[in-house]
DNA sequence: ATATCGTATTTTGTATGCAAAATAAAAACG
DNA sequence: CGTTTTTATTTTGCATACAAAATACGATAT
């Protein structure tokens, strides 16, 4: 009794991730055509989880069915950004709101923590790292609403922007604009101000979207 | 040359439109376990597009799997509720917003005549009436936001509450609540006052997480 | 040479078959 | 008589096989 059940995900959700792995590397670029077979092949598996997996990645927008001809890798537009940046500025205010009413000392003391060593990062001009610390904040605050829905929610949309976000190349001044509202964030969090802290992260993932729209313009 | 193509929707397309039915109506209830070859003999499909179909419906949410145990009709706790309402309150909120920046005068009128027809099902006390024509209100606000990603979001998390809320019993205040709150909708999509509609919508949702908490409690 | 038609090949869609896991039923044991 | 163990049955997971559609290719005609 008691003993540690031991389940290894199904094929189908293990295809899935790596799918997912694959397209947020690039590995597999927006408009690829997947081929079922060479998929197959090359993952070790029949077309049997596969296709389930495709079908499960398809719902979740990550990829789009042509009925007869297959799947291909969802193209993410510059309307697609303008659609969901709004839709995640609302979602992470109102993950920041919850926080701020929910978190308690220990984990606000940690996200500083991680907060100060992004700054250290943009000192050094790490990015990758900053990005990364970056990334972390927003999902220790958003998780910290105490919410799941909202955590999967925000998680499934930032998948669909996550190539444009990381492509997106920053200025120096959309760089610095960026941080000197991270320091806010985190006043605001610290100081358990509800509506600060929404406040801040809307106009935050605003600042995102222009920086990413001057990017993929450049790009096109 | 220009011919209307004709493609009809692909097997687990439309075996997960009759499940999405079948668990809305109710004819699927929550906790439902899902025998496969039972499904398949009563759609007269196989396997293989039914369990495509299944695996689309747990990515939504309708559905859980259980590895090696088949899947089984998500169960809406009070938790999920009070978890997933507030979402909906911010998009909704924010659809509002965009609707009321960007709806024509045409479209408005549009939705005052609906809003119209509601409130005499509700003084006729026609409750399926007017839940429907509420619906298709709240449906206009949002599609009027023009943003189709927010209104996917916001179908895709009303589809887990929906026989929540439809099983809702309304009391007299509640109701009375709910109308006044839609009259004010109305006079700040008229007014173009984004600000306005945003914060009612947020406001009237909580009303309705309000209600429905209360008649979840009672039917536990 | 280009365009159109017909055939061959590839690729997707659906059904079926086999293996492994889980559940139900029956037998053995205390 | 209740509990555990063994066996049988059902049900899911994955792989394969066949059918239908789409694409690629080549031949023929203009």
């Amino acid at each position: 009794m008691n003993s540690t059940v031991i389940v290894r995900a199904p094929l189908h959700v293990q295809v899935a991730e790596r799918l997912r792995i694959l397209i947020d590397s690039g590995e597999l670029a927006p408009g690829t055509r997947l081929n079922e077979i060479e998929l197959c092949n090359t993952m070790g598996v029949s077309r049997t989880p596969l296709r389930e997996a495709i079908r499960s990645l398809a719902t979740e927008g990550l990829i789009e069915l042509q009925p007869n001809r297959g799947a291909v890798v969802s193209i993410v537009s510059q309307e697609d950004v303008t659609e969901i940046l709004p839709i995640m500025a609302s979602l992470e205010g109102l993950g920041g709101r919850l926080a701020a009413m929910h978190m308690d000392q220990s984990k606000i003391a940690q996200v500083r923590k991680i907060h100060n060593q992004m700054i250290s990062h943009y000192k050094n001009n790490e990015v990758a790292e900053y990005f990364e610390t970056n990334r972390l904040i927003h999902e220790l605050i958003t998780e910290g609403s105490g919410n799941q829905t909202l955590v999967d929610t925000i998680n499934s949309l930032s998948a669909k922007v996550r190539r444009a976000r990381f492509t997106a190349q920053m200025t120096k001044e959309s760089w610095a604009k960026a941080v000197s509202e991270h320091e806010e964030m985190i006043a605001a969090l610290e100081a358990q101000d509800p509506d600060r802290l929404e406040a801040i992260l809307v106009q935050h993932i605003e600042t995102k979207r222009a920086t990413i729209l001057g990017s993929i313009e450049q790009n096109q």
